[in-house]
DNA sequence: CGGCATCGTTTGACGAACAAACTAGTTTTG
DNA sequence: CAAAACTAGTTTGTTCGTCAAACGATGCCG
Protein backbone atom coordinates (compact mmCIF):
# COMPACT_ATOMS: atom_id res chain seq x y z
CA UNK A 1 0.00 0.00 0.00
CA UNK A 2 0.53 3.35 -0.12
CA UNK A 3 3.72 2.14 -2.44
CA UNK A 4 4.20 5.13 -4.23
CA UNK A 5 3.73 7.91 -1.65
CA UNK A 6 6.80 9.01 -0.57
CA UNK A 7 6.10 11.66 1.43
CA UNK A 8 9.16 12.55 4.04
CA UNK A 9 7.46 15.16 5.78
CA UNK A 10 5.33 15.24 8.36
CA UNK A 11 2.63 16.66 10.53
CA UNK A 12 5.10 18.49 12.56
CA UNK A 13 3.54 19.30 16.46
CA UNK A 14 -0.22 19.10 16.01
CA UNK A 15 -0.52 16.23 18.57
CA UNK A 16 -2.67 17.63 21.79
CA UNK A 17 0.94 17.17 23.44
CA UNK A 18 3.87 15.79 21.72
CA UNK A 19 7.47 17.08 23.19
CA UNK A 20 6.16 17.89 26.60
CA UNK A 21 7.31 20.88 28.15
CA UNK A 22 8.06 22.98 24.73
CA UNK A 23 4.56 24.48 24.73
CA UNK A 24 3.27 26.16 28.03
CA UNK A 25 -0.83 25.54 28.02
CA UNK A 26 -0.57 22.12 26.54
CA UNK A 27 -0.96 20.66 29.68
CA UNK A 28 -4.48 20.19 29.11
CA UNK A 29 -4.38 16.79 28.08
CA UNK A 30 -5.16 14.77 30.86
CA UNK A 31 -8.61 13.49 29.52
CA UNK A 32 -6.44 12.69 25.77
CA UNK A 33 -3.91 10.93 27.52
CA UNK A 34 -5.90 8.55 29.61
CA UNK A 35 -7.90 8.37 26.86
CA UNK A 36 -5.19 6.89 25.05
CA UNK A 37 -3.70 4.64 26.95
CA UNK A 38 -7.30 3.06 28.53
CA UNK A 39 -8.22 2.40 25.17
CA UNK A 40 -4.89 0.46 24.88
CA UNK A 41 -5.52 -1.01 27.71
CA UNK A 42 -8.50 -1.89 26.90
CA UNK A 43 -7.86 -3.32 23.65
CA UNK A 44 -4.87 -5.62 24.98
CA UNK A 45 -6.70 -6.76 27.74
CA UNK A 46 -9.56 -7.91 25.60
CA UNK A 47 -7.37 -10.05 23.72
CA UNK A 48 -5.31 -11.61 26.23
CA UNK A 49 -8.87 -12.38 28.45
CA UNK A 50 -10.65 -13.31 25.85
CA UNK A 51 -11.63 -16.63 27.68
CA UNK A 52 -12.76 -15.33 30.36
CA UNK A 53 -16.94 -14.49 30.52
CA UNK A 54 -16.78 -11.12 30.09
CA UNK A 55 -13.12 -10.11 29.39
CA UNK A 56 -11.47 -7.40 31.52
CA UNK A 57 -14.68 -7.14 32.98
CA UNK A 58 -15.24 -10.87 33.83
CA UNK A 59 -11.26 -10.02 35.69
CA UNK A 60 -12.02 -6.80 37.85
CA UNK A 61 -15.17 -8.65 39.25
CA UNK A 62 -13.50 -11.69 40.11
CA UNK A 63 -10.04 -9.58 41.49
CA UNK A 64 -12.60 -7.75 43.71
CA UNK A 65 -14.17 -11.08 44.97
CA UNK A 66 -11.63 -12.99 45.87
CA UNK A 67 -9.63 -11.17 48.45
CA UNK A 68 -12.02 -10.41 51.51
CA UNK A 69 -15.54 -10.37 52.56
CA UNK A 70 -17.71 -10.92 49.96
CA UNK A 71 -19.44 -8.16 49.05
CA UNK A 72 -23.29 -7.44 47.99
CA UNK A 73 -23.80 -6.66 44.03
CA UNK A 74 -24.77 -3.19 44.68
CA UNK A 75 -21.13 -2.82 46.08
CA UNK A 76 -19.47 -4.46 43.51
CA UNK A 77 -21.30 -2.54 40.62
CA UNK A 78 -20.59 0.91 42.67
CA UNK A 79 -16.98 -0.02 43.00
CA UNK A 80 -16.62 -1.08 39.58
CA UNK A 81 -18.57 1.60 38.00
CA UNK A 82 -20.79 -1.25 36.71
CA UNK A 83 -24.77 -0.71 36.34
CA UNK A 84 -26.80 -3.13 38.73
CA UNK A 85 -28.38 -4.44 35.50
CA UNK A 86 -25.34 -5.40 33.66
CA UNK A 87 -23.40 -7.09 36.93
CA UNK A 88 -26.67 -9.12 36.93
CA UNK A 89 -25.89 -11.13 34.00
CA UNK A 90 -22.23 -10.52 34.04
CA UNK A 91 -22.52 -12.64 37.35
CA UNK A 92 -24.69 -14.96 36.02
CA UNK A 93 -22.17 -15.93 33.44
CA UNK A 94 -19.65 -15.99 36.29
CA UNK A 95 -21.36 -18.43 37.82
CA UNK A 96 -22.48 -20.34 35.03
CA UNK A 97 -18.49 -20.98 34.80
CA UNK A 98 -17.68 -22.07 37.73
CA UNK A 99 -15.96 -18.81 39.13
CA UNK A 100 -18.11 -17.22 41.51
CA UNK A 101 -20.68 -17.92 43.71
CA UNK A 102 -24.14 -15.98 44.67
CA UNK A 103 -24.93 -16.99 48.43
CA UNK A 104 -28.40 -15.07 50.44
CA UNK A 105 -26.87 -12.93 52.94
CA UNK A 106 -28.37 -14.72 56.27
CA UNK A 107 -28.94 -11.39 57.85
CA UNK A 108 -30.79 -9.87 55.14
CA UNK A 109 -32.15 -12.73 52.51
CA UNK A 110 -32.87 -9.50 49.64
CA UNK A 111 -28.59 -9.57 49.73
CA UNK A 112 -26.51 -11.84 47.58
CA UNK A 113 -22.74 -11.92 48.97
CA UNK A 114 -20.76 -13.21 45.75
CA UNK A 115 -17.49 -14.74 46.35
CA UNK A 116 -15.14 -16.28 44.18
CA UNK A 117 -15.00 -20.28 44.21
CA UNK A 118 -11.71 -22.38 44.59
CA UNK A 119 -11.74 -22.88 40.92
CA UNK A 120 -12.03 -18.77 40.74
CA UNK A 121 -9.38 -18.35 42.71
CA UNK A 122 -7.24 -20.27 40.70
CA UNK A 123 -8.06 -19.19 37.46
CA UNK A 124 -7.49 -15.86 39.08
CA UNK A 125 -3.60 -16.60 39.77
CA UNK A 126 -3.38 -17.76 36.01
CA UNK A 127 -4.87 -14.62 34.52
CA UNK A 128 -3.22 -11.82 37.31
CA UNK A 129 0.37 -12.83 35.46
CA UNK A 130 -1.35 -12.78 32.30
CA UNK A 131 -2.74 -9.07 32.95
CA UNK A 132 0.55 -7.71 34.50
CA UNK A 133 2.50 -8.62 31.29
CA UNK A 134 -0.27 -7.10 29.43
CA UNK A 135 0.35 -4.09 31.46
CA UNK A 136 3.77 -3.74 30.88
CA UNK A 137 3.46 -3.96 27.79
CA UNK A 138 0.84 -1.47 27.31
CA UNK A 139 3.31 1.09 29.45
CA UNK A 140 6.07 -0.40 28.11
CA UNK A 141 7.00 3.73 26.94
CA UNK A 142 7.38 4.10 30.37
CA UNK A 143 10.95 3.19 32.21
CA UNK A 144 10.15 0.57 35.24
CA UNK A 145 10.24 3.01 37.44
CA UNK A 146 8.42 4.94 36.29
CA UNK A 147 5.53 2.24 35.56
CA UNK A 148 5.56 1.31 39.14
CA UNK A 149 5.02 4.87 40.02
CA UNK A 150 2.28 5.65 37.79
CA UNK A 151 0.42 2.81 38.48
CA UNK A 152 0.98 4.15 41.82
CA UNK A 153 -0.75 7.37 41.51
CA UNK A 154 -3.44 6.32 39.27
CA UNK A 155 -4.62 4.32 42.12
CA UNK A 156 -4.60 7.01 44.90
CA UNK A 157 -6.25 9.52 42.59
CA UNK A 158 -8.62 6.91 41.98
CA UNK A 159 -9.43 5.53 45.37
CA UNK A 160 -9.61 9.19 46.70
CA UNK A 161 -12.01 9.64 43.84
CA UNK A 162 -14.43 6.62 44.71
CA UNK A 163 -14.22 7.50 48.24
CA UNK A 164 -14.92 11.13 47.70
CA UNK A 165 -17.91 9.91 45.35
CA UNK A 166 -21.42 11.49 45.93
CA UNK A 167 -23.41 9.13 46.49
CA UNK A 168 -21.20 6.54 47.86
CA UNK A 169 -22.49 5.65 51.11
CA UNK A 170 -21.52 4.69 54.89
CA UNK A 171 -23.70 1.66 54.92
CA UNK A 172 -22.17 -1.60 53.47
CA UNK A 173 -21.83 -3.71 56.29
CA UNK A 174 -20.97 -7.45 56.49
CA UNK A 175 -22.67 -8.11 59.61
CA UNK A 176 -21.43 -10.84 60.65
CA UNK A 177 -20.56 -12.42 57.60
CA UNK A 178 -21.53 -16.47 56.89
CA UNK A 179 -18.79 -18.15 57.56
CA UNK A 180 -20.25 -21.27 56.17
CA UNK A 181 -21.43 -21.55 52.78
CA UNK A 182 -24.56 -23.56 53.86
CA UNK A 183 -27.17 -21.54 52.10
CA UNK A 184 -27.92 -23.22 48.66
CA UNK A 185 -27.09 -21.76 45.06
CA UNK A 186 -29.70 -19.13 45.66
CA UNK A 187 -32.19 -20.94 44.72
CA UNK A 188 -34.47 -18.23 43.94
CA UNK A 189 -34.31 -15.38 40.67
CA UNK A 190 -32.96 -16.88 37.99
CA UNK A 191 -37.09 -18.28 37.46
CA UNK A 192 -37.26 -18.54 33.26
CA UNK A 193 -36.95 -15.71 31.18
CA UNK A 194 -34.43 -15.11 28.45
CA UNK A 195 -30.56 -15.24 28.56
CA UNK A 196 -29.55 -12.19 28.26
CA UNK A 197 -26.04 -13.76 27.14
CA UNK A 198 -25.55 -11.92 24.10
CA UNK A 199 -22.56 -12.55 22.79
CA UNK A 200 -23.37 -15.51 21.30
CA UNK A 201 -24.61 -16.27 17.91
CA UNK A 202 -27.07 -13.22 17.28
CA UNK A 203 -29.52 -13.01 14.72
CA UNK B 1 -32.72 7.56 54.23
CA UNK B 2 -31.01 4.89 56.30
CA UNK B 3 -31.42 7.16 59.34
CA UNK B 4 -31.43 4.41 61.56
CA UNK B 5 -28.47 1.99 60.10
CA UNK B 6 -26.16 2.69 62.58
CA UNK B 7 -23.63 0.25 61.06
CA UNK B 8 -20.02 1.02 62.21
CA UNK B 9 -18.73 -2.26 60.39
CA UNK B 10 -17.83 -1.47 56.58
CA UNK B 11 -16.09 -3.62 53.93
CA UNK B 12 -12.48 -4.10 55.62
CA UNK B 13 -10.90 -3.83 52.02
CA UNK B 14 -12.67 -5.70 49.70
CA UNK B 15 -11.94 -2.97 46.74
CA UNK B 16 -9.52 -4.08 44.09
CA UNK B 17 -6.53 -2.17 45.74
CA UNK B 18 -7.20 0.00 48.38
CA UNK B 19 -4.21 0.22 51.07
CA UNK B 20 -1.53 0.19 48.51
CA UNK B 21 1.70 -1.57 49.33
CA UNK B 22 -0.23 -4.20 51.53
CA UNK B 23 -0.72 -6.91 49.23
CA UNK B 24 1.58 -7.48 47.01
CA UNK B 25 -0.03 -9.15 43.76
CA UNK B 26 -2.82 -5.99 43.94
CA UNK B 27 -1.06 -4.02 41.97
CA UNK B 28 -3.44 -4.87 38.60
CA UNK B 29 -5.27 -1.94 39.33
CA UNK B 30 -4.53 0.14 36.57
CA UNK B 31 -7.75 -0.23 34.20
CA UNK B 32 -9.79 0.10 36.92
CA UNK B 33 -7.46 2.96 37.60
CA UNK B 34 -7.77 4.77 34.83
CA UNK B 35 -11.56 3.71 34.08
CA UNK B 36 -12.32 5.26 37.34
CA UNK B 37 -10.24 8.41 37.07
CA UNK B 38 -11.18 9.11 33.13
CA UNK B 39 -15.17 8.65 34.07
CA UNK B 40 -14.85 11.31 36.72
CA UNK B 41 -13.07 13.53 34.31
CA UNK B 42 -15.31 12.66 31.68
CA UNK B 43 -18.37 13.35 33.60
CA UNK B 44 -17.19 16.93 35.10
CA UNK B 45 -15.68 17.74 31.80
CA UNK B 46 -19.36 17.18 30.15
CA UNK B 47 -20.76 19.33 32.37
CA UNK B 48 -18.31 22.22 32.63
CA UNK B 49 -18.11 21.87 28.76
CA UNK B 50 -22.07 22.09 27.84
CA UNK B 51 -21.38 24.68 25.83
CA UNK B 52 -19.30 23.42 23.04
CA UNK B 53 -21.04 21.64 20.40
CA UNK B 54 -19.80 18.04 21.59
CA UNK B 55 -18.14 18.71 24.76
CA UNK B 56 -14.98 17.84 25.80
CA UNK B 57 -14.65 16.12 22.39
CA UNK B 58 -15.24 19.47 20.90
CA UNK B 59 -12.57 20.61 23.03
CA UNK B 60 -10.29 18.20 22.09
CA UNK B 61 -10.59 18.91 18.26
CA UNK B 62 -10.37 22.74 19.03
CA UNK B 63 -7.62 22.28 21.06
CA UNK B 64 -5.68 19.92 18.63
CA UNK B 65 -6.47 22.19 15.78
CA UNK B 66 -5.41 25.38 17.49
CA UNK B 67 -2.20 25.41 17.62
CA UNK B 68 0.20 23.96 14.48
CA UNK B 69 -0.46 23.04 11.20
CA UNK B 70 -3.82 22.68 10.01
CA UNK B 71 -4.15 18.75 10.06
CA UNK B 72 -6.05 16.86 7.77
CA UNK B 73 -9.54 15.25 9.24
CA UNK B 74 -7.78 11.87 8.68
CA UNK B 75 -5.06 12.60 11.14
CA UNK B 76 -7.32 14.69 13.60
CA UNK B 77 -9.48 11.50 13.72
CA UNK B 78 -6.59 8.88 14.21
CA UNK B 79 -4.65 11.06 17.15
CA UNK B 80 -8.04 12.00 18.58
CA UNK B 81 -9.26 7.96 18.91
CA UNK B 82 -12.63 9.18 16.87
CA UNK B 83 -13.80 7.35 13.82
CA UNK B 84 -13.59 9.31 11.18
CA UNK B 85 -17.19 9.20 10.21
CA UNK B 86 -18.16 10.84 13.95
CA UNK B 87 -15.73 13.31 12.90
CA UNK B 88 -17.38 14.17 10.21
CA UNK B 89 -20.51 15.85 11.78
CA UNK B 90 -18.43 16.23 15.07
CA UNK B 91 -16.75 18.54 12.16
CA UNK B 92 -20.06 19.97 10.76
CA UNK B 93 -21.14 21.09 14.30
CA UNK B 94 -18.12 23.17 15.41
CA UNK B 95 -17.81 24.76 11.73
CA UNK B 96 -21.59 25.57 12.15
CA UNK B 97 -20.58 27.03 15.34
CA UNK B 98 -17.83 29.40 13.87
CA UNK B 99 -15.34 27.44 15.92
CA UNK B 100 -13.40 26.07 12.77
CA UNK B 101 -13.00 25.62 8.88
CA UNK B 102 -12.39 23.30 6.42
CA UNK B 103 -9.97 24.15 3.74
CA UNK B 104 -9.41 21.95 0.85
CA UNK B 105 -5.68 21.86 0.24
CA UNK B 106 -4.92 23.02 -3.04
CA UNK B 107 -2.04 20.30 -3.26
CA UNK B 108 -4.72 17.34 -2.79
CA UNK B 109 -7.93 18.49 -3.48
CA UNK B 110 -9.50 15.59 -1.59
CA UNK B 111 -8.33 16.56 1.45
CA UNK B 112 -9.68 19.21 3.95
CA UNK B 113 -7.30 20.94 6.66
CA UNK B 114 -9.48 21.77 9.44
CA UNK B 115 -7.96 25.10 11.04
CA UNK B 116 -9.70 27.42 13.87
CA UNK B 117 -10.79 30.58 13.36
CA UNK B 118 -10.07 33.58 15.14
CA UNK B 119 -13.30 33.13 17.48
CA UNK B 120 -12.61 29.78 17.68
CA UNK B 121 -9.27 30.69 18.96
CA UNK B 122 -11.11 32.99 21.52
CA UNK B 123 -13.01 30.22 22.86
CA UNK B 124 -10.60 27.89 23.61
CA UNK B 125 -8.59 30.05 25.15
CA UNK B 126 -11.36 30.80 28.26
CA UNK B 127 -12.60 26.89 28.03
CA UNK B 128 -9.21 26.24 28.62
CA UNK B 129 -8.96 27.79 31.80
CA UNK B 130 -12.17 25.75 32.87
CA UNK B 131 -10.70 22.79 31.75
CA UNK B 132 -7.46 23.04 33.52
CA UNK B 133 -9.62 24.03 36.67
CA UNK B 134 -11.75 21.18 36.44
CA UNK B 135 -9.06 18.92 35.95
CA UNK B 136 -7.38 19.84 39.17
CA UNK B 137 -10.85 19.12 41.00
CA UNK B 138 -10.58 15.88 39.30
CA UNK B 139 -7.32 15.13 40.88
CA UNK B 140 -8.17 16.73 44.02
CA UNK B 141 -6.97 13.58 46.20
CA UNK B 142 -3.60 14.53 45.11
CA UNK B 143 -1.11 16.79 46.13
CA UNK B 144 -0.19 19.69 43.87
CA UNK B 145 3.52 18.75 42.58
CA UNK B 146 2.04 14.99 42.18
CA UNK B 147 -0.84 16.41 39.96
CA UNK B 148 1.72 17.23 37.57
CA UNK B 149 3.53 14.29 37.54
CA UNK B 150 0.68 12.09 36.79
CA UNK B 151 -0.32 14.67 34.32
CA UNK B 152 3.61 14.44 32.63
CA UNK B 153 3.60 10.34 33.05
CA UNK B 154 -0.02 10.47 31.64
CA UNK B 155 1.32 12.18 28.83
CA UNK B 156 4.33 10.74 28.13
CA UNK B 157 2.64 7.13 28.35
CA UNK B 158 0.11 8.56 25.73
CA UNK B 159 2.70 9.57 23.29
CA UNK B 160 4.60 6.81 23.58
CA UNK B 161 1.61 4.52 22.14
CA UNK B 162 0.36 6.41 19.98
CA UNK B 163 4.16 6.79 18.00
CA UNK B 164 4.17 2.77 18.38
CA UNK B 165 0.55 2.74 16.57
CA UNK B 166 0.04 -0.21 14.39
CA UNK B 167 -1.88 1.21 11.47
CA UNK B 168 -0.13 4.77 12.64
CA UNK B 169 1.64 5.08 9.29
CA UNK B 170 4.37 7.49 8.45
CA UNK B 171 2.37 8.97 5.82
CA UNK B 172 0.54 12.56 7.05
CA UNK B 173 2.54 15.15 4.75
CA UNK B 174 1.83 18.39 4.99
CA UNK B 175 3.40 19.29 1.92
CA UNK B 176 4.18 23.22 1.18
CA UNK B 177 1.11 24.11 3.47
CA UNK B 178 -1.60 26.33 2.19
CA UNK B 179 -0.56 29.71 3.70
CA UNK B 180 -2.95 31.38 2.45
CA UNK B 181 -6.61 31.07 3.47
CA UNK B 182 -8.13 31.62 -0.25
CA UNK B 183 -9.86 28.43 -1.10
CA UNK B 184 -13.03 28.62 -0.55
CA UNK B 185 -15.17 27.18 2.34
CA UNK B 186 -15.24 24.09 0.99
CA UNK B 187 -18.12 24.07 -1.21
CA UNK B 188 -18.01 20.75 -2.22
CA UNK B 189 -19.30 18.05 0.29
CA UNK B 190 -22.60 18.57 2.28
CA UNK B 191 -24.81 18.18 -0.84
CA UNK B 192 -28.13 17.46 0.90
CA UNK B 193 -28.75 14.35 2.25
CA UNK B 194 -30.40 13.97 6.15
CA UNK B 195 -28.65 15.93 8.83
CA UNK B 196 -26.67 12.77 10.76
CA UNK B 197 -27.02 15.39 13.70
CA UNK B 198 -29.11 12.51 15.54
CA UNK B 199 -29.92 13.42 18.62
CA UNK B 200 -32.68 14.83 18.12
CA UNK B 201 -36.23 13.41 17.17
CA UNK B 202 -35.61 9.26 16.69
CA UNK B 203 -38.74 7.52 16.33
C1' DC C 1 -6.75 6.73 -20.62
C1' DG C 2 -7.82 2.99 -17.24
C1' DG C 3 -6.99 0.80 -12.89
C1' DC C 4 -6.00 1.45 -8.04
C1' DA C 5 -5.68 3.90 -3.70
C1' DT C 6 -7.16 7.55 -0.49
C1' DC C 7 -10.09 11.11 1.75
C1' DG C 8 -14.40 12.42 3.26
C1' DT C 9 -19.28 11.51 3.59
C1' DT C 10 -23.29 8.71 4.15
C1' DT C 11 -25.82 4.82 5.56
C1' DG C 12 -26.91 0.79 8.27
C1' DA C 13 -26.42 -2.41 11.95
C1' DC C 14 -24.83 -3.91 16.31
C1' DG C 15 -23.65 -3.62 21.13
C1' DA C 16 -23.32 -1.21 25.46
C1' DA C 17 -25.22 2.07 28.67
C1' DC C 18 -29.17 4.01 30.91
C1' DA C 19 -33.77 4.32 32.84
C1' DA C 20 -38.00 2.42 34.35
C1' DA C 21 -41.08 -1.30 35.95
C1' DC C 22 -41.44 -5.38 38.81
C1' DT C 23 -40.67 -8.93 42.61
C1' DA C 24 -39.01 -10.19 46.97
C1' DG C 25 -37.62 -9.02 51.38
C1' DT C 26 -36.92 -5.63 55.33
C1' DT C 27 -37.90 -1.68 58.20
C1' DT C 28 -40.87 1.88 59.85
C1' DT C 29 -45.17 3.81 61.39
C1' DG C 30 -49.87 4.41 62.82
C1' DC D 1 -50.13 -6.12 63.83
C1' DA D 2 -51.04 -4.25 59.28
C1' DA D 3 -49.92 -0.89 55.86
C1' DA D 4 -46.62 2.06 53.92
C1' DA D 5 -41.99 2.98 52.57
C1' DC D 6 -37.67 1.43 51.30
C1' DT D 7 -33.77 -1.48 49.46
C1' DA D 8 -31.58 -5.41 46.58
C1' DG D 9 -31.83 -7.73 42.56
C1' DT D 10 -33.85 -8.97 38.12
C1' DT D 11 -36.12 -8.00 33.85
C1' DT D 12 -37.46 -5.21 30.02
C1' DG D 13 -37.21 -1.53 26.71
C1' DT D 14 -35.18 2.56 24.77
C1' DT D 15 -31.42 5.34 23.54
C1' DC D 16 -26.72 6.39 22.29
C1' DG D 17 -22.29 5.62 20.55
C1' DT D 18 -19.30 2.89 17.90
C1' DC D 19 -18.02 0.24 14.12
C1' DA D 20 -18.15 -1.67 9.18
C1' DA D 21 -19.29 -1.17 4.65
C1' DA D 22 -20.66 1.43 0.41
C1' DC D 23 -20.31 5.57 -2.24
C1' DG D 24 -18.61 9.84 -4.72
C1' DA D 25 -14.67 12.52 -5.53
C1' DT D 26 -9.93 13.08 -6.32
C1' DG D 27 -5.20 11.89 -7.14
C1' DC D 28 -1.39 8.66 -8.52
C1' DC D 29 0.73 5.54 -11.68
C1' DG D 30 1.51 2.67 -15.46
Amino acid sequence: MASTTPEPARLPDTRPGADPGADPGADTNLGWSLAVVLRRWHERMESALSDLPHGSRGYHVLAAVSPGEPPTQAALAERLLIDRSVMTYLLDDLEKAGLVRRRIDPGDRRVRRVCATEHGREVLAVVRERVEHTEEQVLAGLDAPTRELFRHIAQRAAVAIQEASPATDPCAAVRQVVGDGAEGPVGTANRGGRRRTGRGTRN
